[in-house]
RNA sequence: GCCCGGGUAGCCGAAUUGGUCCAGGCAGCGCGCUUAAAACGCGUGACCCCACGGGGUGUGCGGGUUCGAAUCCCGUCCCGGGCACCA
């Protein structure tokens, strides 16, 4: 205890211990009437070591939750690993080793370093997505969902990633590419197991206004939903005798249309027509990759199918077509087509030369096409005249009266494909039987292990398949022979549940109990990534509302808050190995310990930007760790202890007191980390500048001391080591174990405060006066100014604006 | 193309409600301590002009509203993110 300097290694781990030995951050699910407080970063992919980002959210989460802790709750702060995936499989198909064998060594790394940062974990209540006692549930959890007709299997046309070659959900393609592989995505007819999301679209739309989330992230799960309202209208084919459904959100453009598409997927297309060239052109279509059919500046290709369908509003006959433009997973794979206020079906048209007529005017008599504005209805028949909004709600309600159509909604969200052919993933606990179908394997033959296998590469169906003892089993309902499912769960399926499986994580009778699920959810603090705000944080939402129907439990949503990260970059970019600026978090422990580590990665900058790391910068956090170090020393050696500051309230004092205030918001209420610390700082800095003064008097020294203390209490949350280094040198008592300090009012305000005159706006004079004085009194001092009556140069004052407390604007002409 | 953010000192950033622009850190410069260096401490720290008292200009750019704008409005440029043939 008797170090010269400040040793960050040696301080951390013996605090490290203490807690450890404690069981300090372990949590009851007793209540004890204080409020809980959930917080929870999103579960780390364990794959070799942590990384930067790592850092920052253990960081910023262990903040907010040693702050709750103090501010009197009752908080769980679990973690676990996401520790099933493609790249530990990956990795075996390259070396042989198991997946199980390198996950778990990356698991013990991470566990290791978490250690090494302090962060206040629960580890009564880790867990591993891979490991049996955990996924037997999830097992459980996709029966409860297969039994209420949410998981099913469809033959559908699916993302084929040829690398990875595995199906992808429609989340995990971007851009037409597979999310990991980067590898142009194909698409394939396939029998795969879906999950019905798109039965809550609507909840999952309307309670993003229940839950306190980042702007932005709530606009991208909008738009990824992508409710659209309109009408159903259909259209009368009589080559076939066939009425075909469209979706438009345009009703009120009916009596433009002038022509009809499909999409080359319909089924009918091939009955309307079966001549060489549309069979070429729907062959052609099919085999395309999702990114060049969906490229936006592609030109509009398409063929006539030499029928007509029948425009319901007023009886036409407009030509049929079949065109890739047109998509068979939205809508019903069919449009009618309307030129004149479509910019795709304009540029149709315009190469196919067909008529495009204008039914709705510009009200300012702008003529140019296509038009998507509104306006007065023209070519209408009997709803010329009418504004075409007006004119939408009468069109679907007169084809409704005739039976022609109907207000319908669509949604961009598709159902959430979830099996994998791949290896290292959760078995999906179905049984295919001959006789019986698909069979669920009963609750208490959960779970179905993952076998060991020899060959992990996948073969274009799930490696598994090879495992032919696990595949042969016998019907769970009827006995004969029967074929277990090969495919594996997607991990988005494990990782939207873990939440739920902290609460009660031990629990080997059920997932959860329901009324201890109760008592923690919702989580209170989520803290994670925007990478995740549509795949994760969609998935978690749908299984709570999901399993919520069940009557499993009883949340609509799983998190009531949460905080998105900014991603820290280095010289600008992104880190990444390829551009060698990684920076190692081991490697900053081991050089300048994990609370200047971690302190610095919250001062950057606000932790929900990025923030540009700087080699020089956390060494700059590391002298002030130093500086508090030094001066709690400074103050132990120097001063009695006492009960806390006496004598007259000095700057230092004053200053404690500003810092408790300022971190009490800065990190109660902004997430302000970066400003809090520099608080803390400042406090520091005024107890360095003032430190001999202080020191000559006793009453001094009791407010030094204090200062100290205080500033120990307050970095805490940030640096918990140190922290809690300084309030046991200095009280004896352990900081955790204290309320968090509240900041004295009388001490907060000054008694003299700096007034700024101002002369048409500009700053011209400063007054220190007494605090409170009147408005009249300031006005007076303003107008005495001598600056004020060098720079009058003959005008006069006419108006003067007093803000109390801050300034006076004098306003001369 | 559409929808969100953002642009303040050499760099990261502060300014929370329209009221003193730039807190805190980094880098730089000067000084102290030291035989010396490191460490530490103190000071300085936008630009232009200056008679050394000070004066003027400054928040991407151009306008506007206001007694007063980094903040609100209009236009424009640049950077980052999301969506993108969804009818």
């Amino acid at each position: 205890m008797a170090a010269e300097s400040y040793e960050p290694r040696a301080i951390e781990r013996r605090w490290q211990q203490v807690w450890a030995d404690e069981r300090t951050w372990e949590v009851s699910n007793e209540d004890d009437g204080r409020p809980k407080s959930y917080v929870l970063e999103m579960l780390p992919y364990p794959s070799g070591e942590p990384h930067i980002g790592h850092l920052k959210v253990y960081s910023v989460g262990d903040a907010i939750a040693h702050f709750k802790r103090r501010t009197g709750h009752r908080v769980l702060h679990p973690l676990g690993y996401d520790a099933f995936g493609l790249p530990a499989e990956n990795h075996a198909i390259k070396t042989g080793q198991h997946p199980r064998e390198s996950t778990e060594a990356s698991i013990a790394e991470f566990r290791r370093q978490f250690n090494d940062w302090g962060v206040s974990i629960d580890w009564s209540r880790e867990l591993g997505t891979h490991e049996p006692s955990y996924y037997r549930w999830t097992q459980w959890l996709f029966l409860r969902l297969f039994e209420n007709g949410l998981a099913y299997r469809k033959d559908a046309a699916v993302n084929w990633d040829p690398v990875e070659e595995t199906v992808l959900a429609n989340e995990q393609v971007i851009d037409g590419r597979g999310e990991r592989s980067g590898a142009l995505v194909e698409k394939r007819q396939l029998e795969q197991w879906f999950f019905k999301i798109t039965d809550y679209a609507d909840r999952l739309l309307d309670d993003l206004d229940t839950i306190d989330w980042p702007q932005n992230v709530v606009t991208m799960q909008r738009n990824w939903i992508g409710r659209s309202e309109g009408a159903q209208v259909v259209f009368h084919c009589d080559a076939l005798d066939a009425d075909y459904p469209v979706f438009t959100t345009r009703p009120d453009t009916l009596f433009g249309a002038t022509f009809f598409v499909m999409a080359p997927e319909h089924p009918d297309v091939l009955k309307l027509n079966d001549s060489p060239e549309v069979a070429e052109y729907v062959r052609r279509a099919l085999t395309e990759s999702a990114e060049e059919r969906g490229a936006e500046d592609r030109e509009k290709t398409g063929v006539a199918l030499g029928t007509t369908a029948t425009n319901p509003v007023n009886g036409e006959q407009i030509p049929m077509y079949v065109a890739d433009y047109v998509l068979m997973e939205y809508g019903t794979g069919a449009i009618m087509a309307v030129p004149a206020h479509d910019e795709r079906d304009f540029e149709f048209a315009t190469k196919h030369g067909i008529e495009i007529r204008r039914v709705i005017e510009s009200p300012d008599g702008d003529d140019e096409l296509p038009y998507s504005g509104d306006g007065p209805m023209v070519a209408s028949g009997r709803f010329d005249g009418l504004h075409n909004r007006e004119a939408f709600a009468q069109i679907v309600e007169w084809l409704g009266s005739e039976g022609k159509g109907e207000p319908a909604i669509n949604y961009r969200l598709r159902d959430w494909l979830l099996s994998r052919q791949r290896y290292w993933g959760c078995p999906i606990p179905i049984v295919h039987c001959e006789q019986c179908g698909m069979a669920p394997v009963p609750d208490d033959q959960l779970p179905v292990v993952l076998p060991d296998i020899e060959d992990y590469k996948p073969k274009g169906r799930s490696p598994l398949a090879a495992a032919e003892e696990w595949v042969n089993v016998d019907c769970p309902k009827c006995g004969a022979p029967a074929k277990r499912e090969t495919d594996t769960m997607d991990t988005f399926v494990d990782s939207s549940w873990y939440f739920m499986r902290y609460c009660d994580a031990r629990n080997d009778q059920a997932p959860w109990d329901r009324d201890v699920l109760a008592s923690w959810m919702p989580v209170d603090q989520y803290i994670g990534g925007v990478e995740h705000a549509i795949l994760h944080l969609m998935y978690a939402r749908f299984f709570t509302k999901a399993f919520a129907d069940i009557g499993l439990l009883d949340v609509q949503e799983p998190f009531a808050r949460l905080f998105t990260q900014g991603m820290v970059t280095r010289d600008g970019a992104k880190m990444s190995k390829s551009k060698g600026n990684v920076v190692s978090p081991r490697e900053l422990v081991d050089e300048f310990g994990a609370d200047a580590a971690r302190s610095y990665i919250l001062y950057v900058g606000h932790p929900a930007e990025g923030g540009d790391w700087n080699d020089k910068g956390i060494e700059g956090i590391h002298r002030f760790l130093a500086r508090l170090w030094r001066a709690a020393a400074d103050a132990a050696a120097n001063t009695e202890p006492s009960d806390g500051p006496t004598g007259e309230p000095t700057a230092v004092l004053r200053k404690a007191h500003w810092a408790i205030d300022k971190v009490t918001t800065d990190l109660g209420e902004r997430f302000a980390t970066h400003t809090a610390i520099a608080a803390v700082i400042e406090l520091v800095n005024e107890m360095t500048k003032h430190r001999d003064e202080l020191l000559a008097t006793p009453e001094g020294a009791s407010q030094y001391r204090f200062a100290a203390a205080t500033a120990g209490s307050l970095i805490f949350p940030f640096a918990p080591h140190l922290g809690s280094e300084v309030y046991e040198l200095l009280t004896g008592r352990r900081v955790w174990e204290e309320p968090w300090p509240e900041a004295d009012p009388a001490l907060l305000e000054t008694d003299t405060i700096t007034i700024v005159i101002q002369l048409n706006g500009k700053v011209v004079d400063r007054f220190d006066v007494a605090a409170g004085i009147a408005d009249e009194e300031l006005e007076g001092l303003a107008r005495a100014s001598e600056k004020v009556g060098d720079r009058l140069d003959g005008r006069e004052i006419v108006k003067a604006i007093v803000v109390p407390g801050r300034l006076v604007n004098l306003v001369a002409k």
